[in-house]
DNA sequence: CTTAGCAATCGAAGTACAGGAGTGCTAATT
DNA sequence: AATTAGCACTCCTGTACTTCGATTGCTAAG
């Protein structure tokens, strides 16, 4: 105790029995939902020890910190710190299966085509393969940059605005001229248009006002004005699925109140995107996956909750988040192995779409989809 | 009971006094979410009898079925009958305040321009102004009608095809050419083809394959199979919003397995169609909201729960569907206003945006729901 | 350091019981 | 004939009490 490296509880060395109970301590735990007896450990795994030992063991680590008692004559859970402990240092590798992968990757083979199909696909995967809630955000460009503008004559004054943007992003509006034009007055406008904006970004966009008609000027307004919305939204669109299903699970079963939170939480756009960006605000390489184990969040609302979340894409193109919420006694294992698939699936999709070619006259890249 | 008219249980005519006591039993069922007492009645409502005559009332109702007892010594509770009958003669009109509906409807015009705001944004109206879950379908046009087309290079052999029916659907999908081919050569083929099929259905696509060339035809193809995605598809999308809330509410604390059921049957798209889909069939005009309860519905997922649904759009242009899950014991009223009213105003932005104009060819019919 | 044994602790489940809510019935009243 | 007061009866609900079992911590022996 004198020993500096004691100060920080956190630096204190474990024995490697004490890992290894404290694993078989989580993994029983997330099995069984409920605390885990010293018995029990001795009966269904080869400790090598007597339970009396056990408890010895368990009594040190709850001092430490890494497990706690719901009351007296009740197993030991693991503490939030004994999940990390585990999630950092002890944690085995849970892959999916080659079956589980191939099926997955099938499953997003059939809607490479279909981007619109990515993110629900991806959502309902991820409900499925663990038993949280799914949340994702489609894969967003860092920086809109005009491609292809298309003008069409729906009805009367009404016409579709549609532009292309540099990475394949689509967006489309609708809006009222101040009087009809014929389809052909339109192409003839857009292709102008074209002509003059290709590659910009919206700023230099706003720079090119002065040079076109009333008429022009207007319809850029509405394209910087979508393409200020595509850079400045942290994402598109968000999805989740499977929050019944989470809800389910025997730890939200009474407690109404925290339980509502996490619905509202969940379900609304604002918060969820809030969780999001700030969950993954110290996540500086791509290839990390964050996990936030219940009261480590600053969020009330996911006391009683894990997120397990990364990021995929590519870097400086497109990149969507992805991430599961589970109970905090979730398989992490597992639920690592699941998020890190699938986010290499989608990072696959998009650097198909966003694949550099030699054509391409742009620093950005474009869409190339695997036939 | 020797009367032929008792024969049929339905076609039992309730006293005045009989339909007043049921319609208050249902409205503080729907408050108080228990069995109603005797008592209860007398004392919060003017009723203008005592207990013991309100007493044998309900036993005469409960006898004809429309009330029924948990247990002994509990109040009643409408069945499902009860609650029918309720919805189909006793129901009051519980319109949307003024403010209620101008903040509605001011939501909608904000998102007005952006078609893809519309769902989520109806989704969620639905779900905050009653507890339940919503559930919509985005607006889908019955007949897909060929209106532009345009063929945008992005890079090398990949090309994106951009669809645009009559009614403002817009498909894109990309796809790849035998080989690059310029813009120029792209703009020239969509026009070539605008020209060619202008207002034609799939079929009539079909039978211009001959006149054009081999690149055409492969466009074509597409092309086709595209409107057949759309007109086939009951609907394009589908979303859900508030069903954790839903599965608070009390009815759904126990019964887990039950609850499972209608957590799968909302969550997979495949079994939420149908039974959208089944549950509309026999819905023939379009201005009828469709409230099905409890175990009237095939579906042992919605036994706990009753379904509002109703139509909304511009007949034979597009229509989508919405409506809402909530706990038998909702409050009708309420939730058919906010259906209805969420219906015309979703009708009213379909309708604008397939304004029919002199150059439009179909006739237009609007959706006006009236129970 | 380990472990067998044992007392102590505390929740979970069961039982018993009182209280209360509500009905159904009967008889009196209108 | 309809209504109602009164009352017995039923059955749920909540509480207190008990028992049971699971589990630990401690102690002393190995």
């Amino acid at each position: 105790m004198i020993n500096s490296t004691t100060q920080i509880m956190e630096s204190v060395k474990l024995t490697s029995r004490q890992t290894t109970l404290l694993k078989l301590i989580v993994r029983e735990h997330v099995q069984t939902a409920s605390p885990v007896a010293s018995r029990v450990l001795v009966e269904n795994y080869e400790v090598g020890v007597s339970s009396a030992t056990v408890r010895n063991e368990m009594s040190r680590l709850e001092e430490l910190g890494y497990l706690t008692q719901p009351h007296l004559s009740a197993g030991r859970i693991p503490t939030e710190k004994g999940f990390r402990y585990f999630v950092e240092r002890l944690m085995e590798d849970q892959s999916l299966s080659p079956l589980e992968q191939r099926t997955i990757a099938h499953q997003f083979y059939q809607a490479r085509d279909n981007i619109k199909e990515w993110m629900p696909l991806a959502a309902s995967v991820l409900a499925h393969t663990t038993q949280g809630a799914a949340i994702i955000t489609s894969p967003h460009a860092k920086q809109a940059r005009y491609k292809h503008l298309e003008l069409i004559n729906t009805h009367g004054r009404a016409i579709l605005l549609i532009l292309v943007l540099h990475g394949g992003t689509v967006e489309q509006q609708m809006l009222a001229l101040p009087q009809p034009m014929p389809q052909i007055t339109l192409s003839e406008t857009a292709k102008r248009l074209n002509q003059l904006c290709k590659g910009f970004s919206a700023p230099e966009i706003t720079q090119q006002l002065p040079n076109v008609s009333v008429l022009e000027t207007g319809i850029l307004h509405v394209v910087i004005s979508l393409m200020e919305k595509v850079a400045s939204m942290p994402s598109n669109d968000i999805y989740h699925h499977g929050l019944p299903q989470l809800l389910q699970e025997p730890e939200f079963a009474s407690g109404k109140g925290a339980s509502a939170k996490l619905i509202r939480a969940i379900e609304e756009d604002s918060q969820l995107r809030t969780i999001i960006s700030e969950a993954l605000r110290p996540l500086n390489g791509f290839d990390s996956i964050r996990v936030i184990i219940g009261g480590e969040s600053q969020w009330d609302a996911l006391r009683a909750c894990s997120l397990v979340l990364t990021r995929y894409g590519v870097a400086n193109h497109a990149t969507g988040t992805l991430g599961i919420l589970g109970p905090i006694r979730m398989s992490y294992g597992r639920t690592i192995s699941v998020v890190r698939f699938v986010a290499g699936v989608l990072t696959e999709l998009v650097y198909d779409m966003y694949r550099p070619t030699e054509e391409d006259f742009t620093p950005t890249q474009k869409i190339n989809p695997v036939d």
